[in-house]
DNA sequence: TTACGCAATGTAATGATATTACATATCAAG
DNA sequence: CTTGATATGTAATATCATTACATTGCGTAA
């Protein structure tokens, strides 16, 4: 099997029980939020939603928003395979618009290897006002 | 006392304090740590380095570290005028390599512009293994 | 089949980070 | 001197995350 394309299938209940949630929801949501949502399935504890975000991060299936400290679902296929996302984070409605550019991850690609620094994790994050929310 | 930017003549005595904190750190401290670290200069409350803080960052001389809950002093002068800087954290060592990059800024700012998104503030952060570590 | 190993889960306690609310102090302008 | 704005002091609380340890479920080797 591939290490992409994953389906629910290949979650455990808890693992399936938080992406459903985070995909459910219109919007990045807390861990806390995410166990207070799932009090009535039987969530007891934070370290349950932890580790379930810990495996379907992992999985390049969620994400995490650094600036926010919450969760949202890849709206992205084969997130797993890029590595180097993009967000940008409405202040005004909480909607989180998920992106990739090439020339973005080069550029930090070159700065790495100029410097010797081998690069891990990426975090981008935008934050400010969509276009709609502008409008308003 | 460092010589470039405002000097801390511009800041009250708190400022002056956590800036001087973070100035002497050669690594990013937490909000905890500058206030145990100001203890004996009388600080009590978190409240007390939080609001410095936000004053320090808002002039341009201090940076948060969203993946690291942490902050730095600016090692680049007139950050104030840039707005978009880049980090490259070493998981190993704990040193911060702070850098700009005009492309870089320029392919978030043309997606901005795309979709109609106004940046207010812009993360990035690369967490990894630098070079020296590397080499260890 | 039993016994073992291992990953997932359950639960409690604690640690770490950040904010709210309200009181007091300082100081320059009127 | 009084007023208003900014800075500060302090306590309490909210929010986010991890450590430690017990238990369960299940595949597999003996």
């Amino acid at each position: 099997m591939p290490a992409h394309h994953h389906d629910n299938s290949d979650l455990t209940k808890n693992q399936a029980l938080v992406y459903d949630t985070l995909n459910a929801a219109d919007g990045p949501l807390s861990a806390y939020t995410i166990l207070d949502q799932l009090r009535e399935a039987g969530f007891r504890a934070p370290l349950q939603v932890y580790r379930a975000l810990e495996r379907l991060q992992a999985l390049g299936l969620v994400h995490r928003l650094e600036s926010l400290n919450a969760f949202v679902a890849c709206s992205h296929p084969s997130c797993e395979e890029d590595g180097t996302v993009a967000f940008a984070i409405c202040e005004t409605c909480g909607r989180v618009f998920e992106f990739t550019d090439a020339e973005l991850k080069s550029r930090l690609g070159a700065w790495a290897k100029t410097t010797g620094f081998r690069p891990q994790k990426t975090t981008i994050e935008m934050r400010g006002i969509c276009a709609e929310c502008k409008a308003a």
